[in-house]
RNA sequence: GCCCGGGUGGCGAAAUGGCAAACGCGCUCGACUUAAAAUCGAGUCCUCGUAAGGGGUUGCGGGUUCGAGUCCCGCUCUGGGCACCA
């Protein structure tokens, strides 16, 4: 009894979606309460935006996902706690200053007013009232307290040292920043610089760090080996050599290889290396400094990088072996990093591959002392090495460890050493400590000054916030704050800034530096706890709240933010904010949302990049890109590989073409269906209006039939109380609910939760069913999308009256969608009462039989045996072997 | 070089060791329409065959198993991370 199509109301996602948010805003819908018991509350968070100018595929693909599990688990009862917020301090509010003269502070919150709108555009359900940016002074002016309380905790110190300088952004990288020898953001260059820098302890934290990623299991291990190999914990021995005509006068090495000693043929050590004053003699200063003068001139990038080349130059010097007493020469080298272990090398090429060719190329002795077991041990060394041997051995020419194997023979040897005081067992850590000062104007500022004389002094708390001055010129050249007439030597009362000291009032100058922006991220989600709290944190909020049970974001972060965060949590126990020591219980890594590049070599070999929409593209038969050119001007541009979209190379799509054409719940759907959220998105919409059409069809087989059900009670029964298309969808629909439930819990495989509800609703055919179990399709169909749609589902949920039909898993009952909760399903439903066997024979299927499930064991073994179809299978042939694995399948083995 | 992923139709992808290709896109045919769009129905891995039906197929080569896309060994291609780190 369908309805004349005119009287069906279309579906028309921009009259329902502005509806559903207009409400869900107005009953505060996704606010929480911090006071309730903890086992029934749920903290889930997506990492949050820097405010660009508008929402990308990336986000939007991420806080599609946040928003499903947020909203399942609020209709699994739980009180959810689903804040969002802004990374709003940054370089490129600066950029934006510098090209079209817009101030930082407008360009950033005029880009936030913008995404919000888009964010609520997109119907996330966020407790907007916990909302903050970084760069508002309540959250600012907190970090710089939490800073403070470092420093006095012991966990910032300044340090003049070489620094990564990205000559793009005339400012200091962190390690983590530098990207082949590169700026992160910009690709230029980046130089070795010396520089004063503020630092904060990481390395204080390395081990802790290090053992607690065996003890998240919520984490993909993908990321903790990562963190590992970043935190590079290696163990070994320092160890002391003499340096020969200048008693006194010793050379420190760190070696993971301390069997290796006797073998050292020389020693080498980094051309910054501060000994090298006081031990190169006068014959071979020239030449030292020349090649000192020279790795100086080059980036570490190309000192260090894949392809460098091996460079050294002997320093006239010589160091005395302290194992057997040995005079080798020391010879500088520029692959040796000044700042790692002691900055020198003991040598040893048989048993180390770049020693190894350093020694061919400057024409070194060769000594080996450990022999490859697997070629037998004659006690003798083979006469020439044509490669390292880096294996496992036994040592050979080592006097008293000869015979010993060589992973034994390291503590042997270093505690021989240690005995006569000239080596320790040391451990070294290629983790440093994080330098945070940036030559920035947007940006926190470092709460220190510098008095004339008593040089740098923390601020006292009541004289925080420092904040921006408003009035800053951009040029684009070195930091603007540097360059303000007064604000650094201006006090907050607006007087000259001094500090006090023992003999009275000084003159003082402000830190012009600000915060690496990592440090906002460090806690923001420590802070979304308790956002209206005076103090940086409420400890008591802090606690109930975290660990952060589901952390959701890309994949690029696994060591940059989310080790930050994890060492930040820790300090901030320290420091008595918190005692939860790690701040993500269970991490979500999404994979990237890729595209091709299209661009053209410009200016100084510096790509221009060309939006996808400025190009037209030819495909091959595959859909695969195989030249471009662009629409202005009819030439060819460069197809470039598919990466991550970035707003940088241009490869972006507009997620909001996509919402004004079908719909926030569609632009949802898609990207949820496209793959499962932990692989890489290629960017393709051609899927869109297949989740469009499902979306239409639910929504017209509704408007439908929800006059006919109107009063009509889903059904609640067993299957087997019905027959037929009724019975089929009964099993269907719990089997359905099993599978999104499954889905939701344990892997977050939305694409396949969406797959089951979409063959569900395939099976829905009205004229084939009783009205009570096609009510109770459409109920479950609408219930188990609505995390993921839920305003159309919002929408049906009223129309088909609001009834409940399956009893909710958890939570209060009501007529509203949320409250209604998850559907719960049973498993004995979904099976039927009998099975169909397919019966293998040599991996082929030669006969389906059916069977009834109750029959198990030999009694399902004989009825096998029996059936007609089995029989004609066999033949006259004997069985060997009969597997029949009950309600699965029937394998044979005949003779 | 080392450490992680991944390789399944034309495409995005499914598959607790148990019937490979569910679901969707695209495509083909049909219905509705003056027409188009939208919508609905049927079909769509390869191959032999008019058909019924047969054979083959998850990057390559081996192995374990009654049974392998899935587990093990070796290779290969590919994405990512780390890297003169002593």
């Amino acid at each position: 009894m369908n309805l004349p199509a005119t009287e069906i109301r279309p579906y028309d996602p921009a009259a329902i979606e502005p509806k559903w948010q207009a409400r869900w805003n107005d009953t505060r819908a996704h606010e929480v309460r911090d006071d309730l018991p903890r086992e029934q509350c749920y903290y889930v968070l997506e990492m949050f935006p820097y405010p660009s100018g508008k929402l990308h595929m990336g986000h939007v693909r991420n806080y599609s996902i946040g928003d499903a599990v947020a909203r399942y688990k609020r209709m699994r009862g739980f009180h959810v706690l689903h804040p969002m917020g802004w990374d709003s301090f940054g370089l490129p509010a600066e950029q934006a200053a510098i090209e079209r003269g817009a101030h930082p502070k407008k360009w950033t919150y005029d880009n936030i007013a913008y995404m919000r709108s888009q964010l609520k555009r997109m119907g996330f359900s966020y407790a907007w009232s916990r909302e903050f940016a970084c760069s508002d002074p309540g959250y600012s002016a907190r970090e710089q307290d939490i800073f403070l309380d470092l420093v006095e905790k012991g966990l910032v110190y300044r340090k003049s040292s070489m620094v990564n300088w990205s000559t793009g952004l005339n400012t200091v990288l962190a390690n983590e920043q530098v990207i082949d020898g590169k700026c992160w953001r910009t690709g230029m260059p980046v130089i070795q610089k010396e520089l004063p820098q503020w630092c904060v302890r990481i390395t204080h934290y390395a081990q802790e760090l290090l053992t607690a990623t065996y003890d998240l299991p919520g984490w993909p291990d993908a990321v903790l080996v990562q963190q590992r190999n970043w935190i590079g914990k290696s163990e070994g021995a320092e160890i002391d050599f003499p340096v020969d005509g200048h008693p006194g006068e010793k050379l420190t090495v760190f070696t993971t290889r301390p069997d290796t000693l006797f073998g050292v043929t020389f020693m080498s050590i980094a051309p910054e290396h501060a000994a090298l004053e006081r031990i190169v003699p006068a014959s071979h200063r020239a030449a030292v400094d020349a090649f000192r003068a020279e790795v100086k001139k080059v980036t570490t990038h190309d000192r260090m990088g894949e392809n460098a080349e091996k460079k050294g130059c002997f320093s006239g010097a010589h160091v005395i072996n302290p194992a057997n007493g040995d005079k080798v020469p020391l010879w500088l080298a520029n692959f040796v990093v000044a700042d790692y272990g002691t900055g020198a090398v003991m040598a040893v090429p048989a048993h180390d591959t770049r020693d190894f060719e350093f020694a061919r190329a400057y024409g070194i002795a060769v000594k080996q002392v450990i022999i490859d077991d697997a070629k037998g041990v004659d006690g003798k060394p083979q006469s020439a090495l044509d490669e390292a041997f880096i294996e496992v051995g036994t040592l050979v020419a080592s006097s008293q460890f000869d015979g010993q194997r060589s992973d034994s023979a390291k503590s042997a040897i270093t505690q021989w050493l240690a005995a006569r005081g000239v080596a320790r067992a040391t451990t070294t850590w290629r983790l440093r400590d994080w330098g945070i000062s940036r030559q920035r104007y947007w940006g926190n500022p470092i709460p220190f000054v510098y008095g004339e004389r008593s040089g740098a002094v923390p601020l006292r708390k009541q004289d925080l916030p420092v904040t921006l001055p408003d009035d800053v010129a951009f040029d684009g050249v070195g930091n603007p704050l540097e360059k303000h007439p007064s604000w650094a030597t201006t006090g907050n009362d607006g007087k000259p800034l001094t500090v006090r000291t023992a003999q009275g009032p000084e003159a003082a100058r402000r830190e012009t530096d600000t915060m690496d922006t990592f440090m906002e991220s460090s806690w923001y989600f420590a802070r979304f706890t308790c956002a209206d709290a005076a103090k940086p944190l409420d400890r008591a909020r802090v606690d109930h709240w975290l660990p952060v049970d589901l952390y959701i974001g890309g994949i690029e972060h696994a060591v940059l933010h989310l080790l930050y965060a994890r060492f930040f949590q820790k300090a901030l126990c320290d420091v008595g904010y918190s005692s939860r020591r790690e701040p993500f219980k269970r991490l979500l890594c999404q994979g990237m949302v890729t595209m091709e590049t299209y661009s053209r070599p410009g200016e100084g070999g510096k790509p221009v990049w060309f939006y996808p929409d400025e190009v037209e593209v030819e495909k091959d038969p595959k859909g695969k890109v195989v030249s471009a050119k662009s629409k202005a001007d009819r030439r060819d541009v460069v197809v470039g590989r598919v990466e991550k979209m970035s707003k940088s190379k241009r490869n972006t799509v507009d997620p909001q073409l996509l919402i004004d054409r079908y719909g926030a719940d569609t632009a949802r759907l898609f990207v949820l269906f496209a793959a499962p959220p932990e692989r890489d998105l290629e960017w393709n919409e051609d899927g869109v209006i297949g989740q469009h059409r499902f979306l239409k069809r639910l929504w017209t087989l509704v408007q439908e039939q929800k006059q006919r059900l109107a009063a009509v009670a889903p059904y609640a029964g067993a299957a087997k109380d019905v027959a037929g298309a009724d019975q089929a969808v009964v099993r269907k629909i719990h089997a359905t609910i099993k599978r999104a439930t499954d889905a939701m819990e344990k892997d977050f495989s939305f694409n396949t939760t969406i797959a089951a509800c979409m063959e569900l609703s395939n099976e829905l055919k009205p004229e084939a069913l009783s009205p009570p179990v096609l009510k109770q399709g459409l109920n479950t169909l609408v219930r188990l999308l609505a995390p993921m749609v839920p305003h159309i589902c919002h929408e049906l949920w009223e129309d088909l009256g609001g009834s409940i039909g399956i009893s909710a898993a958890s939570g209060p009952s009501g007529g509203d969608l949320t409250a209604a909760g998850w559907p719960s399903y049973d498993e004995t439903q979904i099976q039927t009462d009998d099975v169909d066997y397919p019966v293998q024979m040599q991996g082929k299927v030669r006969a389906r039989i059916s069977l009834p499930r109750a029959l198990t064991g030999p009694a399902l073994d004989a009825a096998v045996l029996a059936h007609p179809d089995v029989v004609a299978v066999i033949g006259d042939r004997p069985v060997r072997k009969l597997i029949v694995v009950h309600g699965k399948i029937v394998n044979l083995v005949l003779g």
